[in-house]
DNA sequence: ATGACGTCCCTGGGACGA
Protein backbone atom coordinates (compact mmCIF):
# COMPACT_ATOMS: atom_id res chain seq x y z
CA UNK A 1 0.00 0.00 0.00
CA UNK A 2 1.01 3.49 -0.56
CA UNK A 3 0.85 6.33 1.70
CA UNK A 4 1.90 9.67 0.29
CA UNK A 5 1.79 13.48 2.04
CA UNK A 6 1.24 16.33 0.11
CA UNK A 7 1.56 20.15 1.03
CA UNK A 8 -1.00 21.43 -2.11
CA UNK A 9 -0.94 25.03 -0.88
CA UNK A 10 -4.35 25.44 -1.27
CA UNK A 11 -6.88 22.72 -2.14
CA UNK A 12 -9.23 25.66 -4.10
CA UNK A 13 -6.67 26.32 -6.16
CA UNK A 14 -5.12 23.16 -6.54
CA UNK A 15 -7.83 20.97 -6.57
CA UNK A 16 -7.81 20.42 -10.22
CA UNK A 17 -4.03 18.95 -9.74
CA UNK A 18 -4.84 16.93 -5.99
CA UNK A 19 -7.63 15.00 -8.39
CA UNK A 20 -5.06 14.12 -11.55
CA UNK A 21 -2.54 13.48 -8.84
CA UNK A 22 -5.31 10.49 -7.28
CA UNK A 23 -6.22 9.73 -10.65
CA UNK A 24 -2.57 9.23 -11.67
CA UNK A 25 -1.08 7.51 -8.94
CA UNK A 26 -3.47 6.29 -7.02
CA UNK A 27 -2.47 6.39 -3.41
CA UNK A 28 -4.30 4.30 -0.48
CA UNK A 29 -3.42 7.27 2.08
CA UNK A 30 -2.72 10.47 0.89
CA UNK A 31 -1.98 13.19 3.69
CA UNK A 32 -2.23 16.95 2.49
CA UNK A 33 -1.50 20.03 4.00
CA UNK A 34 -2.25 23.66 3.78
CA UNK A 35 -5.28 23.13 2.63
CA UNK A 36 -5.69 27.03 3.22
CA UNK A 37 -9.91 26.43 3.91
CA UNK A 38 -12.49 26.28 6.96
CA UNK A 39 -14.78 23.25 7.75
CA UNK A 40 -17.39 24.01 5.85
CA UNK A 41 -15.60 24.66 2.74
CA UNK A 42 -13.75 22.06 2.07
CA UNK A 43 -14.83 20.24 -1.41
CA UNK A 44 -15.49 17.14 0.17
CA UNK A 45 -17.83 15.82 -2.84
CA UNK A 46 -15.29 16.24 -5.38
CA UNK A 47 -12.56 14.38 -2.86
CA UNK A 48 -15.79 11.51 -3.10
CA UNK A 49 -15.82 11.99 -6.78
CA UNK A 50 -12.61 10.76 -6.87
CA UNK A 51 -13.00 7.79 -4.98
CA UNK A 52 -12.01 8.73 -1.51
CA UNK A 53 -13.18 8.96 1.88
CA UNK A 54 -12.03 11.98 3.61
CA UNK A 55 -11.88 13.72 7.47
CA UNK A 56 -10.18 17.03 7.67
CA UNK A 57 -9.15 19.84 10.19
CA UNK A 58 -9.46 23.41 8.11
CA UNK A 59 -8.74 26.95 8.91
CA UNK A 60 -9.78 29.77 7.55
CA UNK A 61 -7.35 31.31 5.12
CA UNK A 62 -4.11 29.16 6.15
CA UNK A 63 -2.62 25.75 7.71
CA UNK A 64 -5.14 23.12 7.62
CA UNK A 65 -4.56 19.15 7.33
CA UNK A 66 -6.53 16.34 5.84
CA UNK A 67 -6.46 11.94 5.54
CA UNK A 68 -7.69 10.69 2.37
CA UNK A 69 -8.93 7.02 1.91
CA UNK A 70 -9.11 5.10 -1.30
CA UNK A 71 -12.02 3.15 -1.18
CA UNK A 72 -12.16 3.74 2.69
CA UNK A 73 -12.75 6.20 5.39
CA UNK A 74 -10.27 6.94 8.00
CA UNK A 75 -11.56 7.05 11.30
CA UNK A 76 -10.45 9.82 13.44
CA UNK A 77 -8.15 9.69 16.55
CA UNK A 78 -6.96 12.72 17.12
CA UNK A 79 -7.01 16.19 15.60
CA UNK A 80 -5.00 18.61 17.29
CA UNK A 81 -1.49 18.27 19.59
CA UNK A 82 -1.21 18.52 23.30
CA UNK A 83 0.31 20.85 25.20
CA UNK A 84 -0.91 24.63 24.18
CA UNK A 85 -4.60 24.58 24.53
CA UNK A 86 -4.76 28.19 23.48
CA UNK A 87 -3.14 27.25 19.82
CA UNK A 88 -5.71 27.39 17.72
CA UNK A 89 -3.66 26.28 14.12
CA UNK A 90 -4.87 23.58 12.25
CA UNK A 91 -1.70 21.87 11.65
CA UNK A 92 -2.31 17.73 13.12
CA UNK A 93 -4.68 15.05 12.01
CA UNK A 94 -4.53 11.32 12.80
CA UNK A 95 -6.46 8.17 11.85
CA UNK A 96 -6.29 4.49 11.72
CA UNK A 97 -6.51 3.62 7.87
CA UNK A 98 -5.97 0.30 6.22
CA UNK A 99 -4.76 -1.15 9.39
CA UNK A 100 -1.69 1.54 9.78
CA UNK A 101 -1.66 4.96 11.86
CA UNK A 102 -1.31 7.44 10.28
CA UNK A 103 -0.77 11.11 11.11
CA UNK A 104 -0.80 14.90 9.17
CA UNK A 105 1.20 16.91 10.14
CA UNK A 106 1.85 20.99 9.47
CA UNK A 107 4.61 21.61 11.60
CA UNK A 108 5.36 25.61 11.29
CA UNK A 109 7.77 27.23 9.25
CA UNK A 110 9.47 29.08 12.29
CA UNK A 111 10.63 32.38 10.43
CA UNK A 112 12.03 34.85 10.69
CA UNK A 113 14.62 33.11 13.60
CA UNK A 114 15.35 33.94 15.97
CA UNK A 115 11.83 35.11 17.53
CA UNK A 116 8.30 34.30 18.50
CA UNK A 117 7.61 31.94 15.67
CA UNK A 118 10.59 30.73 15.74
CA UNK A 119 10.11 29.28 19.68
CA UNK A 120 6.66 28.34 18.33
CA UNK A 121 8.27 25.79 15.84
CA UNK A 122 10.53 24.55 18.54
CA UNK A 123 7.61 23.77 21.19
CA UNK A 124 5.38 22.50 18.67
CA UNK A 125 8.05 19.91 17.51
CA UNK A 126 8.15 18.73 21.19
CA UNK A 127 4.87 18.65 21.23
CA UNK A 128 4.66 16.19 18.11
CA UNK A 129 8.02 13.93 19.81
CA UNK A 130 5.33 13.81 22.92
CA UNK A 131 2.44 12.68 20.71
CA UNK A 132 4.80 9.94 18.95
CA UNK A 133 5.58 8.61 21.90
CA UNK A 134 2.65 7.53 22.95
CA UNK A 135 1.83 6.14 19.35
CA UNK A 136 5.09 4.19 19.69
CA UNK A 137 4.01 2.69 22.97
CA UNK A 138 0.71 1.42 21.43
CA UNK A 139 3.67 -0.83 18.72
CA UNK A 140 0.68 0.18 15.53
CA UNK A 141 2.17 0.08 12.15
CA UNK A 142 2.33 4.20 12.14
CA UNK A 143 3.24 6.52 9.82
CA UNK A 144 3.79 10.32 10.92
CA UNK A 145 3.81 12.31 7.00
CA UNK A 146 4.10 15.79 6.59
CA UNK A 147 5.71 18.93 6.00
CA UNK A 148 8.14 19.16 8.96
CA UNK A 149 9.29 22.31 7.79
CA UNK A 150 12.57 20.76 9.04
CA UNK A 151 16.04 20.11 6.66
CA UNK A 152 17.30 17.59 8.61
CA UNK A 153 20.98 17.39 6.68
CA UNK A 154 23.51 19.54 4.52
CA UNK A 155 23.13 16.76 2.26
CA UNK A 156 19.32 17.65 1.62
CA UNK A 157 19.54 20.85 0.51
CA UNK A 158 20.95 22.95 -2.68
CA UNK A 159 22.98 25.11 -0.80
CA UNK A 160 23.77 25.25 2.68
CA UNK A 161 24.90 28.43 2.23
CA UNK A 162 21.73 29.94 0.91
CA UNK A 163 19.49 28.50 3.36
CA UNK A 164 21.98 28.59 6.47
CA UNK A 165 20.23 31.63 8.22
CA UNK A 166 16.74 29.57 7.76
CA UNK A 167 14.57 28.36 10.84
CA UNK A 168 14.24 25.17 8.49
CA UNK A 169 18.20 24.55 8.83
CA UNK A 170 19.12 25.99 12.61
CA UNK A 171 20.84 23.44 14.81
CA UNK A 172 17.84 23.69 17.15
CA UNK A 173 15.42 22.11 14.25
CA UNK A 174 17.88 19.91 13.62
CA UNK A 175 18.22 18.89 17.05
CA UNK A 176 14.26 18.66 17.62
CA UNK A 177 13.57 16.06 14.03
CA UNK A 178 16.97 14.18 15.45
CA UNK A 179 15.52 13.81 18.36
CA UNK A 180 12.05 11.64 17.03
CA UNK A 181 14.54 9.90 15.22
CA UNK A 182 16.53 9.02 17.93
CA UNK A 183 13.62 7.39 19.11
CA UNK A 184 13.33 4.78 16.93
CA UNK A 185 11.57 6.32 13.71
CA UNK A 186 12.63 5.74 10.60
CA UNK A 187 12.92 8.65 7.93
CA UNK A 188 11.51 6.62 4.91
CA UNK A 189 13.50 8.64 2.20
CA UNK A 190 16.46 8.68 4.05
CA UNK A 191 16.59 5.03 4.14
CA UNK A 192 15.89 4.56 0.26
CA UNK A 193 18.14 7.38 -0.58
CA UNK A 194 20.92 7.68 2.04
CA UNK A 195 23.14 9.83 0.09
CA UNK A 196 20.48 12.70 -0.05
CA UNK A 197 20.02 15.15 -3.01
CA UNK A 198 15.92 13.97 -2.79
CA UNK A 199 14.12 17.29 -3.25
CA UNK A 200 10.15 18.00 -1.78
CA UNK A 201 10.02 21.49 -2.33
CA UNK A 202 11.45 24.26 -4.43
CA UNK A 203 10.57 27.98 -3.86
CA UNK A 204 8.47 29.66 -6.59
CA UNK A 205 10.81 32.33 -6.58
CA UNK A 206 14.16 32.90 -7.70
CA UNK A 207 13.89 30.29 -10.75
CA UNK A 208 14.13 27.92 -8.14
CA UNK A 209 12.60 25.08 -10.09
CA UNK A 210 14.34 25.10 -13.31
CA UNK A 211 17.51 25.34 -11.89
CA UNK A 212 16.36 22.55 -9.18
CA UNK A 213 16.76 24.28 -6.54
CA UNK A 214 15.12 22.94 -3.77
CA UNK A 215 15.46 21.07 -0.50
CA UNK A 216 13.54 17.92 1.95
CA UNK A 217 11.21 19.37 4.52
CA UNK A 218 8.62 16.64 3.51
CA UNK A 219 8.84 13.73 5.79
CA UNK A 220 7.16 10.52 6.73
CA UNK A 221 8.26 8.63 9.49
CA UNK A 222 7.79 4.91 10.05
CA UNK A 223 7.71 3.24 13.71
CA UNK A 224 9.34 -0.09 13.37
CA UNK A 225 6.30 -2.12 12.59
CA UNK A 226 5.88 0.12 9.21
CA UNK A 227 9.48 0.22 8.76
CA UNK A 228 9.60 -3.66 8.02
CA UNK A 229 7.25 -3.18 5.31
CA UNK A 230 9.00 -0.62 3.45
CA UNK A 231 9.18 -1.33 -0.30
CA UNK A 232 9.99 2.07 -1.65
CA UNK A 233 9.80 5.91 -1.20
CA UNK A 234 9.75 8.51 -3.27
CA UNK A 235 8.75 11.78 -4.83
CA UNK A 236 6.09 12.05 -7.42
CA UNK A 237 8.58 15.10 -8.96
CA UNK A 238 6.90 15.82 -12.38
CA UNK A 239 3.86 17.22 -10.34
CA UNK A 240 5.84 19.93 -9.27
CA UNK A 241 7.10 20.88 -12.88
CA UNK A 242 3.08 21.56 -14.14
CA UNK A 243 0.97 24.32 -14.48
CA UNK A 244 -0.10 25.86 -11.59
CA UNK A 245 1.80 23.77 -9.42
CA UNK A 246 2.34 23.69 -5.40
CA UNK A 247 5.56 24.39 -3.98
CA UNK A 248 5.68 20.58 -2.49
CA UNK A 249 5.74 17.82 -4.50
CA UNK A 250 3.84 14.59 -3.37
CA UNK A 251 6.24 12.33 -1.73
CA UNK A 252 5.33 8.58 -0.59
CA UNK A 253 5.87 5.41 0.97
CA UNK A 254 4.80 1.62 -0.28
CA UNK A 255 4.45 -0.66 2.23
CA UNK A 256 4.59 -4.69 2.04
CA UNK A 257 1.01 -5.61 2.67
CA UNK A 258 0.85 -7.12 6.40
C1' DA B 1 17.71 44.09 -0.65
C1' DT B 2 11.51 46.58 3.05
C1' DG B 3 13.21 42.52 -3.34
C1' DA B 4 11.41 38.21 -6.03
C1' DC B 5 6.23 34.54 -6.08
C1' DG B 6 1.95 32.59 -4.79
C1' DT B 7 -2.49 31.80 -2.00
C1' DC B 8 -5.62 33.45 1.14
C1' DC B 9 -8.63 37.13 2.66
C1' DC B 10 -12.33 40.58 0.68
C1' DT B 11 -11.23 44.57 -2.48
C1' DG B 12 -6.19 47.11 -3.34
C1' DG B 13 -3.36 45.61 -0.20
C1' DG B 14 -2.04 42.99 4.06
C1' DA B 15 -0.99 38.29 6.21
C1' DC B 16 1.52 34.39 5.60
C1' DG B 17 4.64 31.22 3.82
C1' DA B 18 9.82 28.77 3.06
Amino acid sequence: MRIATFNINGIKARLPRLLEWLDETRPDVACLQEIKTSDETFPIKDIEGAGYGAIWHGQKGFNGVAILARGDMPVEVRRGLEGEPEDEHSRYLEADVKGVRVASIYLPNGNPQPGPKFDYKLRSMERLRRRAAEIWADEVPAVLAGDYNVIPRDVDTFSVKAMADDALMQPESRAAYRRMLNDGWTDAIVSRHPAGGVWTFWDYQANSWPRDAGFRIDHLLLSPAAADRLIDAQVDKDFRGREKASDHAPTWVELRPA
